[in-house]
DNA sequence: AACTCGGGGCA
DNA sequence: TGCCCAGAGTT
């Protein structure tokens, strides 16, 4: 039995909206501002510590208007408790002081204002791009990349085509459910070790041959 | 293209 | 205890 990459598409929006919570990020944060935040120092880090860091920065500073005047040393402590506390917390001071400086305190909608940002590179700018101002693009980290080839949405070796592959064949209003849904299912059960291909909700449209 | 970064998670 | 992670940046 072959499935057509549509069919496919399908069928995991189905599979994974059922065994994983909707995409949470864009009712978090009620800013671009507060994404882009977000998403740098989700880098490496688990959501949890994310979740927990941003409520306490955001009461403290907001906006980056507010950030750009904060002390330097209150957003290193706040930081501290994830990965990187040092690169993380130089880095979202000078994103905010840049936006105020360049953008009038704005997050800038294109691709290439954004990864000139510190810690913002491809798949952040493209987080913020399709989540906060619906351009179609796809985010794509390696567990989508890894994914995405193995089930067959995709052939190919760079992720930079993984991602122009991808939006070609998934729907624009799914874009962002199926970065979430992809990324979680790499990290849980498609691992790049050891995929869990017993018991794998995917596993009858899956191109993969090393099904366990 | 290969390497580094820092600390959490897990074998 | 030591290996792996996963993006961004640097060489």
């Amino acid at each position: 039995m072959s499935f057509s990459v549509e069919e496919k598409i399908g069928f995991i929006r189905t599979a994974l909206g059922r065994i994983y919570p909707e995409p949470k990020s864009e009712l978090i944060y009620d800013s671009p501002f507060q994404l882009l935040i977000a998403t740098i120092l989700a880098a490496q880090a688990t959501d949890r510590q994310v979740n927990i860091l941003t409520k306490k920065l955001f009461d403290v500073c907001p906006d980056a208007t507010t950030m750009s005047v904060t002390d330097p040393e209150t957003i290193r402590d706040l930081v501290r408790s994830i990965n990187y506390c040092n690169n993380k917390a130089k880095n979202i001071l000078a994103v905010s002081k840049k936006l105020v400086e360049e953008y009038e305190g704005e997050v800038p909608a294109s691709r290439d204002a954004l990864e000139s940002l510190p810690g913002v590179g491809r798949k952040t700018a493209n987080v913020v791009l399709s989540n906060a101002f619906r351009q179609p693009v796809m985010p794509v980290d390696t567990h989508v990349h890894r994914v995405s080839n193995r089930i067959g949405l995709v052939k190919t070796s760079k992720p930079e085509d993984t991602e122009t592959g991808l939006i070609k064949v998934i729907p624009e209003a799914w874009v962002i459910d199926f970065h979430h849904y992809l990324l979680l299912h790499g990290r849980y059960t498609c691992k790049a070790k050891k995929p869990e291909c017993q018991g794998c909700v995917l596993r009858d449209i899956c191109d993969y041959p090393d099904k366990n």
